[in-house]
DNA sequence: AGCTTATTACGATTTTTATCGTAGCTAAAG
DNA sequence: CTTTAGCTACGATAAAAATCGTAATAAGCT
């Protein structure tokens, strides 16, 4: 992966890794009801993510069914590292710190938290 | 703040931010370090962020001293917040998890995040 | 004062990203 | 078989971001 999604593309990313493969159709009705924006707009995009080597396709009806080719977990963490680096100069403590006390986490999602530290901490051992 | 500052603009308020105002002489020379670009190019971004609100600037010697305009710990947070949206769909969790869990953190840094952690907990009751 | 050098101002260009219009194809419907 | 509706391909345009060239300005030196 040369450079990472842009935002349009990693909005696309996001739909197809979350909701499985789907048509440029299927893809642009979700898109267009959070932004307006035109279907040949999507299909390009879609169009120059498959020549990015981003997305597969096969053909399925009269058009194409379109599928996720990069993994959400390694490009989040390519992501994630350039951030970490442009915003917060690479400090990990920094960037947690500050998700952390800024949005409101469950208190489940703390336990969890606390329960993955505490297993970090004795892998360190 | 209408829009946040690109990735450009991020990186000489990172250098006014941590060392101080300088001339686009010093912010010039630094960025010089990690990337090669023109002096102009540095000049012509810090005028537009004065434009733009980014930074403020002062009569000094033949030059200017130019200065971060905006706080550094809103524009994080604005950018956090995009970022979490875009990246990991709002989870402070997801993003939290991957980001200890992909670099290290020393273990003085996630003994503050359990402090932190326990304190919010508390304050939540 | 005249010369040199660093800096600025300004506009232009390039590059990247996002957007869309149009023409043509194809499957399904009549 | 013809029409029609939905897609695709392709190129063009627009918008945003980054880059730089050039000329004018002003400080410092001799």
């Amino acid at each position: 992966m040369q450079s990472p999604p842009t935002a349009s593309e990693l909005a696309i990313l996001q739909l197809l890794w979350d909701d499985g493969p789907q048509t440029v159709r299927q893809v642009h009705d979700t898109l267009a009801e959070e932004k307006e924006v035109g279907y040949t707009t999507t299909l390009k995009t879609m169009q120059v993510m498959l020549e990015r080597g981003f997305l597969t396709r096969e053909a399925q009806g009269r058009g194409h069914l379109y599928a996720a080719a990069i993994a959400k977990e390694d490009t989040q963490n390519k992501l994630l590292d350039n951030f970490l680096d442009r915003t917060f100069g690479g400090s990990v403590k920094g960037l947690v710190m500050r998700a952390l006390g800024n949005r409101k986490a469950s208190r489940k999602d703390l336990q969890e938290l606390k329960d993955l530290i505490d297993r970090m901490e004795n892998e360190k051992r």
